[in-house]
RNA sequence: GGCCCUAUCGUCUAGCGGUUAGGACACCAGGUUCUCAUCCUGGCAACCCGGGUUCGAUUCCCGGUAGGGUCACCA
């Protein structure tokens, strides 16, 4: 038995975007299944649109993912080069068979003239289709023209996919497509199959958009004797408002912003992958060595999903709860707020054990912290808008506060003893905790939230709150 | 327009002839001695339409409709 092997074949144009990482993601969970090997391969043949560095921050990005890959840039491997544009003797050689076949010739039109062929067809009203315009006797094949693939075998092809199931396509989806460009450069459409044989890949997992391809992919692999790999075509990812598959063009965010967004690579994962594919049960989330155990091409869906963000923040609520403390405060590193700075680590755990079951994603860090680290500003709305505490008149505030004060003072300082200091004051003062801790936690914080009062002041320290509360009756 | 694909709550989905159509996100209400969040409980909410096939269709078939993809010297 042959050894499974699939791959992921960018285009280094740009960074890679939320809608076909999926086309990493799923050849990758299949390969770390049955043990194959997951290849990254970069499509670099279009020089227009080449993108200096994309290279680069793609192979980052599946890094960050944890998509590491067996053969292809910075790693090697036996079937290299991983550039195509390294491999132009390779396309060469393959092309070389068919022209002595008889199965390829030079195109001698300009691209203006095969425009005027495609304008003449539309206004008819019939599709276009080059192979009515072929040439009679073609020119020899001197590398400036393109070459074109003969189309001889139009018929309709049938064909299995996995996830798509039993597909087929007419003769119309066949025609003379170009397999070298003008600039001695392989099109897409030669480059990859010739790739993936030489390669051994087996599955060829890759977006829908490819399907009204695959016939002439089809009748490639049988002009060039090779029987095809296992064809995978994967639904899209949709623009939330449903109209459109999800692109760069319509705004998608790359992989990595939500990175810096501070979402979790496990959350991304889990996010993208129950996007389409679920394992039946009522699970919903998935570790990556779960999903490599029960992910399989015949329970991915068919159907287009859109990209619901709020579904991915909740994914990463839950995976940021799932941290321990020490492995959530690694990952943080680089989202403290500044005045964090000088904070010694044993404090800064301390403030992260308390918010972890309240952030959502890490970017919210400071926002919720910021008290804990640096001198809060005062903001008296955060009293009259209150609706427990605008009840208070201004004296009565300051009383209470000046009572919290001296209680807090005699108060042994830990959270357990600060909880009971706080709930005689509650005797005491004959309030409810709506309006007295309110107040309290208020006064020490000047934030809409926080956590529990007793926890807040405890790791605040009694110098702090007692500073911070002074400064608040001086305010009142 | 030709070719191709798809169709269950607002969203992601389970379902593979007989179910009170299940779960999750979001939303709403309540609980957890304050807030925010977590957590728990409850609620709202769906089989695109029309024909068949069948004792019986969300499920199978056909046709509409709607949405998506593709028709490059881009991948």
């Amino acid at each position: 038995m042959t050894a499974l092997r699939t791959r992921f074949a960018p285009s280094p144009t740009g960074y890679i975007h939320v809608g076909n990482i999926r086309a990493a993601l799923f050849p990758w969970l299949l390969a770390k299944q049955k043990n194959g090997a997951f290849i990254v391969r970069i499509e670099d043949t279009d020089q227009a649109r080449f993108v200096e560095g994309a290279t680069d921050l793609i192979l980052e990005t599946l890094s960050w993912l944890g998509l590491d890959w067996d053969e292809g840039p910075q790693k090697g491997g036996n079937y290299g080069p991983y550039f195509q544009t390294e491999r132009r003797e390779i396309y060469a050689a393959w092309a070389q068979k068919l022209i002595d076949k008889g199965l390829a010739y030079a195109d001698p039109y300009t691209q203006e003239e095969v425009q005027a062929f495609r304008e003449e067809a539309k206004a008819l009203k019939k599709p276009f289709l080059y192979r009515d315009y072929r040439p009679e006797n073609p020119p020899t094949w001197d590398g400036t023209q393109p070459l074109r693939f003969k189309a001889t075998n139009i018929i309709r092809h049938t064909w299995h996919d996995p996830v798509m199931g039993e597909l087929s396509a007419g003769p119309e989806a066949l025609d003379d497509f170009i397999l070298i460009k003008a600039d001695g450069l392989p099109t897409y459409n030669f480059a990859h199959i010739v790739d993936d044989a030489e390669m051994k890949i087996t599955h060829v997992i890759r977006g829908l958009e490819y399907i009204s391809s695959i016939p002439r992919y089809l009748s490639l692999y049988d002009a060039l004797d090779l029987s095809p790999p296992t064809l995978v075509c994967l639904p899209h990812i949709m623009h939330p408002d449903g109209k459109k598959k999800l692109g760069k063009r319509d705004g998608a965010k790359s992989v990595s912003d939500y990175r810096t967004d501070g979402i979790l690579p496990e959350a991304m994962l889990n996010f993208l992958a129950s996007m389409g594919w679920n394992d039946g049960t009522e699970q919903e989330l998935f570790s990556k060595d779960e999903l490599i155990a029960k992910f399989s091409l015949e329970r991915v869906q068919r159907s287009g999903a859109r990209f619901d963000e709020q579904r991915l923040l909740w994914m990463n609520g839950q995976w940021i709860r799932r941290l321990t403390l020490d492995d959530l405060y690694s990952r943080v590193r680089a989202y403290w707020p500044a005045s964090a700075k000088n904070s010694d680590e044993t404090y800064k755990r301390a403030v992260l054990a308390l918010v972890q079951d309240r952030l959502k994603t890490l970017a919210e860090l400071p926002l919720m912290t910021k008290y804990f680290f640096e001198k809060p500003i005062v903001n008296l709305t955060l009293i009259t808008d209150n609706k427990q505490l605008k009840k208070l008149t201004a004296a009565e505030s300051k009383n209470l506060l000046g009572e919290a004060r001296t209680a807090l003072e005699e108060c042994e300082w830990s959270a357990e003893s600060i909880q009971f200091c706080l709930n005689n004051l509650l005797q005491t003062t004959g309030q409810k905790p709506g309006t007295l801790f309110s107040l309290i936690r208020v006064a020490t914080t000047w934030a809409p939230f926080s956590p529990a009062l007793h926890d807040t002041l405890a790791l605040l320290g009694r110098d702090r709150v007692l500073a911070r509360l002074d400064t608040a009756l001086l305010a009142l």
